[in-house]
RNA sequence: GGUUCCGUAGCUCAGCUGGAUAGAGCAACGCCCUUCUAAGGCGUGGGUCAAGCGUUCGAAUCGCUUCGGAAUCACCA
């Protein structure tokens, strides 16, 4: 029984005694002192008012009283504000509590067990003609902190990423590399095999423009308007013919595309590869839409035998969701082909024949709300048991100053490029401070490493992830206050004491005994390590990586604040400083399972 | 127009299952390294929680209305 469960249980018997009341548990309401007021836990003493008939402040006494005489040993003081009872809670209580966070290795973690709900997390689904961006990342280190939150729920996790690897975008690539690319590959020309891709997406796009240019300038000077002379010239341009063509040649299975198609995806998937290393995400299993985008129409069908979907004149097949409050939804084009809708049920199809899934998480930008609304409905309808309770993690824009990212200014930030860039500043920032000296270059990049990502990723995993977000990338991510740095700082110090102490041939023991004397700042930290727990559940119940960004950020400032106001290897009283050590040693720990969760490396020294 | 989401300090964000005087960081200014890592600590200034009404002992938090912003409502994915 923890602190505030046996405090419930002594407030529910002081409450009897006084006011021959039983009250239930959830009636007492009990919440950390605000730092302004002396004491650690707090009760509301408001919804009493009517059993005691008396003052808000009288009560307060009366209770505050009952506790401190009846359960010495659980309240050692109290004071009443208003209709606040603010509860001292004794030291030995806390000394007790630390030792069962010092006792568990992952405390506040919960491992999954033979029973535990199967839950699958779809997150990063790229496309093949470009190089991962900042959305991506945004989408990435959410996904594998979710998925890591869901875990230390005590839930299986099946991360899973469903790559676009087919369709127009792939044969805009395809062309414009068999007309303008001279045979280059990743390895003549030293390029990412994304980014290589990615140009050519690009040369594809300003070729095609040009063409239409040109195009429409001539339809014009046959008189045609504007409008119609740039439809005309869209329709007609020989790129977007090929492109088509070589689409149609890929559907039909067309051995020349295929061989091209697949050789530039591997190159893609080598560049994947690093960009998901370098960030510290992976998948327990990938699937190709080339292998999954025919699966949905055979579903579509079943769905249409039972009578779900219907048929229009035109063949098309459509699903009537206006009893759910929504429009009608194509399912299928008149020629029998699928839509992006059709897709993913295909998927979703594949993915149960795979694994028994209890739940599905998908990690898909927030424009696609509406999609995820009408697959949960259709998943339903189709029987299957997790699409009622699918959820779509949906997840803001990270928006520049000036607004959204284009591709065509130029203003999309490059995830590699951006990495690169915090690992720059870090290294450069490491050596104006002098944190190097006596490191082996190896060390130092390592660290660099470490510190650069973690600010970039605490930098985006701190916010609501459903909220937009804002990125200036004229200011670069700060390693001061409320930072990924700062936190990893306070782990790198913490180790540092410890190390010392190992040197000067100091043991923390397994159990801390009990009888010592503490600051109000030591046991608010015994406090807020064992919050630990619940913000892990939070983050879990609410689908909400950020509460365990701004947790250890609580945690490391109220540290801080102790790391300077208190000796901790020079401490006199050795009972104590045996205390202090095994207290920094378990904020350590804590911090370093937290960032774990969100996916941030902690480092020895910085 | 329908639906959904958002609006908190100059900027970036917490707080939102109702509780005390709304918190951090950045930026600005000032102080603290002969002492365990100064990527740190302390202090000063900075707010009509978009606006209004309602529910409540109590509202940034819940409800309604209005204003502002975003997304979406495709035979694109």
């Amino acid at each position: 029984m923890n602190i505030e469960q046996k405090l419930t249980a002594t407030v529910i018997a002081a409450l009897n005694t006084l006011y021959g009341q039983e009250v239930p548990e959830k009636m007492v309401q009990l919440q950390k002192t605000k730092k302004e007021f002396e004491g650690h836990l707090t009760l509301v003493v408001f919804p009493f008012l009517k059993m005691s008939k008396k003052g808000p402040e009288q009560t307060a006494q009366e209770i505050g009283e009952y506790l401190k005489q009846n359960a010495p040993e659980l309240v050692s003081a109290y004071n009443a504000v208003k209709g606040f009872l603010n509860l001292t809670i004794a030291s030995d209580c806390w000394i007790e509590l630390l030792n069962s966070i010092h006792a568990d290795a992952e405390y506040g973690i919960t491992k999954a067990t033979e029973n535990s709900p199967l839950v699958m997390i779809e997150y990063s689904s790229p496309n093949t003609n470009k190089p991962l961006h900042l959305g991506h990342v945004r989408n990435n280190l959410l996904g594998w902190a979710l998925a890591n939150v869901m875990a230390a729920n005590g839930n299986k996790v099946v991360k899973t990423n469903i790559v676009n690897d087919r369709g127009i975008h792939i044969c805009k690539s395809m062309l414009a590399w068999l007309k303008y690319g001279n045979g280059e590959t990743p390895e003549s020309s030293g390029k990412k095999g994304d980014h290589l891709i990615g140009d050519y997406y690009v040369a594809f796009d300003k070729h095609y423009k040009a063409e239409v240019k040109e195009l429409m300038a001539a339809y014009q000077a046959e008189g045609m308007s504007e409008e119609e002379a740039k439809a005309k010239a869209e329709a007609n341009s020989p790129l977007m013919l090929e492109a088509r063509e070589m689409l149609r040649k890929w559907e039909a299975n067309d051995p020349e595309v295929r061989g091209l198609w697949e050789k530039m995806n591997n190159w893609v998937y080598a560049g994947f590869d690093e960009t998901y290393a370098q960030m510290g995400v992976g998948f327990d299993k990938i699937y190709y839409e080339s292998q999954t985008y025919l699966e949905g129409k055979e579903k579509v069908m079943e769905g249409l035998d039972k009578g779900f979907f219907f048929r229009k004149e035109d063949n098309s097949v459509w699903a009537d969701l206006t009893a759910e409050g929504l429009d009608h939804k194509l399912l299928l084009r008149g020629d029998g082909t699928s839509v992006y809708m059709t897709q993913d049920i295909g998927t979703a199809k594949l993915r149960f024949q795979d694994f028994p899934i209890d739940k599905m998480i998908y990690v898909v930008g927030n424009e696609q709300n509406y999609h995820f609304q009408v697959l949960s409905i259709l998943l339903d309808k189709l029987g299957f048991e997790w699409g009622k309770g699918l959820v779509h993690f949906s997840y803001g824009m990270v928006e520049l100053p000036e607004g959204k990212m284009k591709s065509r200014e130029g203003t999309v930030v490059d995830a590699d490029d951006l990495m690169a860039a915090m690992i720059e500043t870090a290294k450069e920032t490491s050596a104006e401070l002098g944190k190097l000296d006596g490191l082996t270059q190896e060390e130092a990049d390592n660290i660099a490493r470490i510190v650069g990502l973690g600010a970039l990723k605490y930098f985006i995993l701190k916010v609501d992830a459903r909220k937009n977000m804002t990125f200036n990338p004229k200011e670069s991510i700060d390693f001061n206050g409320n930072t990924g740095p700062f936190i990893q700082y306070t782990y790198a110090r913490i180790q540092s004491v410890l190390r010392k102490a190992a040197e000067q041939g100091i043991e923390i023991p397994v159990v801390i005994p009990a009888g010592l004397e503490l600051s109000a700042k030591e046991e608010g930290l015994i406090q807020m390590l064992a919050d630990f727990k619940n913000t892990v559940k939070q983050a879990g119940t609410d689908y909400n990586p950020s509460v365990i960004a701004n947790y250890a950020y609580d945690l490391v400032k109220e540290y801080n604040q102790f790391y300077h106001d208190f000796s901790i290897l020079r401490e006199e009283n050795e009972a104590l400083k045996v205390f202090r050590l095994a207290l920094s040693q378990n904020v350590g720990k804590i911090v370093k399972l937290a960032m774990g969760l969100l996916g941030i490396e902690v480092p020895e020294r910085m």
